[in-house]
DNA sequence: GGGGGATTTTGCGGTTGCGCAACCAGTAGA
DNA sequence: TCTACTGGTTGCGCAACCGCAAAATCCCCC
C-alpha cells in the first residue's frame, strides 16, 4: 500500500522502539499515507472510531468541545506521534477532534488490525501505552494547573510548551514553527483572545517576545519562565 | 493469602467482566487485604509505583500536588475501582497521592505480576484499558469544563458528581455518602473554599441543598443540574 | 494595486471571585 | 461540663479578567 516509505523513516520513533526491522515493515505495509492540507479535520469528535494514526509531518491540533460549545485545545502534536488510538482504550467513538495546524503527511492503519498488531509486537503494545500515560499524566497536570495558576502563568506556559516541542532557533529568538493565534493560545489556556493579546504586548513591550500574526518568538526564554512559575510581577 | 474474601464478592466488578471464576480465584490468591483508617495516605505522588489495588469498600480521595504546592482533587473513588495502576502505562511512578476519604478495605498486588496477569487474562487486561480510557475521557473533559465554565457551574457539577457516584438516599433528599469539606470541593473546581461556602450558603437559602459539617445532601437536584448547565441565575 | 476577510490591538467599564480577617458552631477529648 | 480545635460563615475591599466595541493591520486573492 506504501511504495514510497522506508522503514528507516520510522523506526527510530518512540511508538516503534524496540522492534525489529522485520515487523516494522510489516506494519508499513498495512498503513496507507495521507496528505492533510492545513485546517482540515483528519477526524471529529464522537465520531465512530475506524482507523488509527501516526503524525509523519506537519502539526496537528486537538480539539475539544465542551458542552456549551466551546472549543478547549489540550495539545499540539509533533511528527513520530501516535493519535487517535481510541482503540487501544476500548473507546468506540473519538473523544476529541484533530485538525491539521498546517500541511500534515499522516499514517493511517484500520482499527481491525489493532488486536492482532499489540498481540503479535509486545514492544509496540508497551510503547503505546507508555504514550498513553505520558499523556494522561500531562493532562492531569494541566488540569492541576488550570486550576490553580493564574492567566499569567498560564499562558507563558504554554507558550513554553509549544515552543519546546516545536521551537525553531532563529537569530531572533525561539520561533514557534506553526501558525498560532491569539485565539488557539487562549482556547489551550481557558481564556479569552483579548487577554492573551494584551499579554503578549506586555511582553514584547518588555522585549522578551516578538510576535505578529499567527506567529511567536521567544527572544527572552528566560523571563517567560519566570512569569510562568509566578516569580514575576509581570511586563508592568 | 487472602483467606476470608470469596469469588462472589467480586466477581460482579466491572474489572473482572468477562472473566472464569477459575481465573478470579486465581487472582484473588495472590492478593493481600488491607484496611486503611480515614486519612491515611495508601501511596504517595512521586512515590515509585511497587503495587496495584483494589478498591473494596469506601472511599478514596486522588490528590494532585501543584509545582506551587497546592493541591487539586481530580477524583474521588468508589468501591470496586482499580487504582494506582501505573503499571498499565509503564509509568515507575505514581503520578499522584492516594488518601483514604473514609476507613477502607483495599486488595492489593505487586506489580510484578502485572505483566503476567494481563498475558495469562485477555480480558482483565481489556476492562483495565477501557477504565483508562473512561478516566482519561473524563479527565479531559474536566479540564474543557474548568477551561470554559465559571464557578457557579463548577461547583454544582462536582456536587453532582459526587451525588451521583456515592449519592445515598434519606428523607431528606440525596447525602453525599462520606464527608466532603468545602475545601475539598474547591480543590475539585479550581476555587478558594469561601466561593464554595458562600454557593452552598446561597442554595441551602434557596432550599435546594441542606448541608453541615462535611456533609451536603442534595434536596433539588435538578435546580443544582440547571446552575451546572448555566440556565440559572444563582439563588439571588 | 485594490478590495475583503481574518487577526490583532486597545480602551473602557463591569463583574466575578479572591484575599483577608474576624467570628461562629459543632465535635472531640479531658 | 469545660475547653481546644477543626471546619464553616460572612463582610468588605480590591484586583484580575472578561465583554463589548471600535479601530488598526496584515495577508490573500482577484
Amino acid at each position: 500500500m506504501v511504495h514510497n516509505l522506508d522503514v528507516s523513516l520510522v523506526c527510530d520513533l518512540p511508538p516503534f522502539m524496540g522492534m525489529a526491522e522485520q515487523e516494522i515493515a510489516d506494519l508499513l505495509a498495512q498503513a496507507r499515507a495521507v496528505r492533510y492540507p492545513k485546517g482540515k479535520n483528519i477526524f471529529s469528535q464522537g465520531e465512530k472510531a475506524g482507523n488509527f494514526f501516526l503524525l509523519l509531518d506537519g502539526h496537528i491540533q486537538v480539539v475539544k468541545l465542551t458542552q456549551g460549545g466551546e472549543q478547549v485545545v489540550p495539545r499540539y502534536m509533533s511528527p513520530g506521534e501516535l493519535f487517535g488510538i481510541a482503540r487501544a482504550l476500548r473507546l468506540d467513538a473519538y473523544p476529541a477532534s484533530a485538525v491539521a495546524a498546517v500541511d500534515c503527511v499522516v499514517l493511517i492503519w484500520p482499527n481491525a488490525i489493532w488486536d492482532d498488531l499489540v498481540g503479535r509486537h509486545p514492544a509496540f503494545a508497551t510503547n503505546t501505552y507508555r504514550i498513553i500515560g505520558q499523556r494522561l499524566t500531562e493532562t492531569q497536570q494541566q488540569l492541576a494547573e488550570l486550576a490553580t495558576a493564574k492567566v499569567e502563568q498560564r499562558v507563558a506556559n504554554a507558550i513554553l510548551k509549544l515552543a519546546k516541542q516545536t521551537g525553531r532557533r532563529t537569530d531572533e529568538g525561539v520561533l514557534i514553527d506553526f501558525p498560532v493565534s491569539r485565539q488557539d493560545i487562549s482556547e489551550m489556556t481557558g481564556t479569552t483572545l483579548h487577554t492573551v493579546s494584551r499579554l503578549l504586548s506586555a511582553w514584547e513591550q518588555a522585549g522578551w517576545v516578538r510576535s505578529g500574526r499567527r506567529k511567536i518568538t521567544l527572544v527572552e526564554g528566560h523571563k517567560i519562565v519566570l512569569v510562568a512559575n509566578g516569580e514575576s510581577g509581570g511586563a508592568a
